[in-house]
DNA sequence: AGAAAACATTTTATGTTTAAAATGTTCGCC
DNA sequence: GGCGAACATTTTAAACATAAAATGTTTTCT
């Protein structure tokens, strides 16, 4: 190997640790620290309440929204695929906490709701996962929080734009 | 429906809006930017090279331990179960781009290392996986960068110590 | 009105992920 | 030396996730 070739990757290696390296750390930082949370809630979610994260994030969007939601809107929410909600929804059917009414003037959409019975499980589970979350994240100052929900706000602002 | 009822349920919205809200607010932004950009980078590893993220983070990890890795510390590592890494593994092996060599002195473990074809083909992913991170992270000033680190690294301290 | 495009959802096939059980290995202790 | 706990990994079964095709509905255009 010639020297050209060792120069050229020392190159490479302080290029990277200069400027475009502190991205790649940034985004693994952002992943580590998201998993750690997704993880424990996801356990506790399973132990406490022997259901599963995606079906306790679904009914948190109806929850937010009693109007009711379609199921694409659903999916855009979770940002998960649409055959995804929809196998979700058939299994909170059948235990009879969502149900899917058919909207008048357009057949192809449903309108899914929470029931009665949905709204007092969700109820439960959401104050146990909010007491999670605050226990986690309850470290920070509320300085904290303000300054790094800033920097989220422009994080995201920049992944949307870089959409060719 | 006593008053008294109604009264509490106001206080328990207003709580809510107060301080411990603020934690789930930020859970899911940090969710959601974590989610763009995860299935950004998979679409597009995906278009490019045919590889899914699993296998990109799988391959990632090794190229930073050229010394090879066991199971475990990978599973450890890349936040999944073990199950998950021994079926990764697997795919990769079948395609040449790892190997699982016993250690001499540890029969329950295997060390995993990158092939040398494993190590060319990642070689050429990671500068484009690299160039899609910085494209997405790019709009934040190095000020930003330092900062958010540094709020992230403060918020995964907070998560680790709420373990009880 | 009728054909074609766009839409909303479900179905299908394939692959990923997890928790838990099963397998085989090492270590500590008597 | 041998028994049992702890360990490292793999296997298994169920849930989750995606892309693509299929189904049925609405809109648009002529």
């Amino acid at each position: 190997m010639s020297n050209g070739k060792v120069r050229e990757a020392l190159d490479h290696e302080s290029r990277l640790q200069g400027e475009d390296h502190q991205s790649i750390r940034l985004w693994l930082r952002l992943l580590t620290c998201t998993n750690m949370i997704e993880q424990r809630l996801r356990a506790r979610l399973r132990e406490e309440f022997s259901i599963t994260l995606p079906r306790f994030d679904f009914m948190a969007q109806l929850e937010r929204s009693p109007k009711g939601l379609t199921m694409g809107e659903l999916s855009r929410r979770m940002m998960v695929s649409g055959g995804n909600v929809s196998g979700i929804a058939n299994q909170l059917v059948s235990e009879g906490l969502i149900n899917r009414t058919p909207v008048p003037d357009n057949r192809r959409t449903f309108c899914v709701k929470l029931t009665p019975k949905g709204r007092r499980r969700f109820a439960d589970m959401a104050i146990a996962h909010e007491a999670w979350v605050v226990e986690m994240l309850g470290d920070l100052s509320p300085h904290e929080h303000h300054q790094i929900m800033a920097l989220l706000t422009r994080l995201k602002a920049g992944v949307t734009d870089s959409e060719s």
